[in-house]
DNA sequence: CGTTAATTGCGATCATTGTTCGCCGTTACC
DNA sequence: GGTAACGGCGAACAATGATCGCAATTAACG
């Protein structure tokens, strides 16, 4: 039995460091690559220990020589892929106009990585995502908040950020595919529309429905720039 | 084969219709009843098929005939658990403090079932969902917005919600148990943090282990507060 | 009232998945 | 050169979600 399953509450603890044995013919990135490229083709739930371990040519039981546990592996796709985060958004101009350039950052990366979304948050961030975290900070330069202060900013802002991206994604894929589904979907709505109980609902879904196009521009950069705008207030 | 796996794209599609046959001997709204008892003692991975069928005193193949799958009977549970959100925040005053109430009753629903912060989202809302988007709206009158994007404003209002009872409820899971845990995590970041590479992340952690609780009061309330100015405000 | 058809309950069962155990070969350290 | 630790991996286990088919039941229909 490794130490991966005994210490180390985290990935991130148990950095590889090399022992006694054979060297280890795979690296927790080779895995994390080749996860990240089933999660791509088919969505998280294909990544299975035993695709994975397909993947790289092995069976299921040598991935726990790299990984503690399935939800490890998923931190490790997941703090790679965010890995793939540009720099950007560090230049001159106001704080506000450097977080939305950083969001739509995560938005084109939760757009490259859909199943980024359906990795559930967890405690410990990997070193990508400190190094996103530090980023943030730079981008926070010159705000009027405490240091503290600002880590609950960019929590909610990348919260933001990953909320619509969830959107965007989730309304991609109802588009594909079921047209019925459209169909059952609106059916429902209506129905709950019209019964009378619900005014306002009525009232925005008939509104939507007529003037689809009415609040033009891209909903992502209106719902950021609101959200920005609050958190940047002057505390 | 009942229509439950055939056609209906959502549970809230396929009421329950009087057939032919013998009187169910359960209903959808006991079923959920008794999974939710298992979430909120044992997490909703303790949720299982198996565990929720005995609950109710069948086998697993009988939770079939009420629905469709796993994922289904998670929205069930979600959806009846919303339904116990009181529908306070329709009073006078200015909506900032309307949507402030619901907030706080939104965190209230977060910390009695903590599971719902494990349930993915769900395309399609059940009733007790579009009766709090009906109630958000109501709580929207005077805003200065078009119905069309006070949709919005809610998605992101009540994600908003949820990301903070998630801080909350993680701190919490954290608190309880591993001393060691807390230990290694602050090993890891003041290690990160001493790097040298991330200069604003180690100010901004010195800052908040020096003054703990300098950002006084809430910080659910701050946070709320600053999103709603933001989401409040004109269009 | 007898027939029919739809529906429920459920035991048995299957496929899949995460995970563990034990053995063997390999490699670095003393 | 011995030894202790380590990696690879085949086999297997427990748990879970889901399916199938059959018997029992009841409402609708003529």
């Amino acid at each position: 039995m490794s130490e991966n399953t005994s210490a180390g509450g985290s990935v991130w603890l148990r950095p590889d460091r090399p022992g006694r044995g054979p060297a280890p013919e795979h690296s927790r990135a080779e895995i994390a690559t080749a996860a990240i490229a089933l999660a791509g083709a088919s969505g998280l739930a294909a990544v299975t220990m035993r695709s994975v371990a397909a993947a790289i040519g092995t069976g299921p039981s040598s991935l726990y020589r790299y990984v503690a546990n399935r939800a490890e592996l998923v931190e490790l796709m997941a703090d790679q892929a965010r890995g793939e985060l540009a720099a950007d958004g560090t230049g001159p101009g106001e704080p506000a106009a450097r977080l939305l350039t950083i969001a739509r950052e995560g938005l084109v990366l939760y757009r490259r990585h859909p199943w980024l979304l359906d990795v559930p948050a967890t405690p410990v961030p990997g070193p990508n995502a400190i190094a996103f975290i530090e980023h943030c900070l730079t981008a926070l330069t010159g705000v009027d908040q405490p240091a503290a202060a600002r880590l609950e900013t960019i929590a909610l802002f990348s919260g933001a950020v990953r909320l619509c991206a969830q959107a965007e994604v989730e309304q991609r894929r109802a588009g594909r595919g079921a047209a019925q589904w459209q169909g059952e979907l609106a059916a429902y709505l209506t129905q709950v529309a019209g019964d009378g109980r619900h005014p306002h609902l009525a009232a925005a879904l008939a509104s939507a429905a007529g003037a689809p196009a009415a609040g033009a521009g891209d909903p992502f950069e209106r719902a950021m720039a609101k959200i920005l705008a609050g958190l940047l207030s002057a505390r």
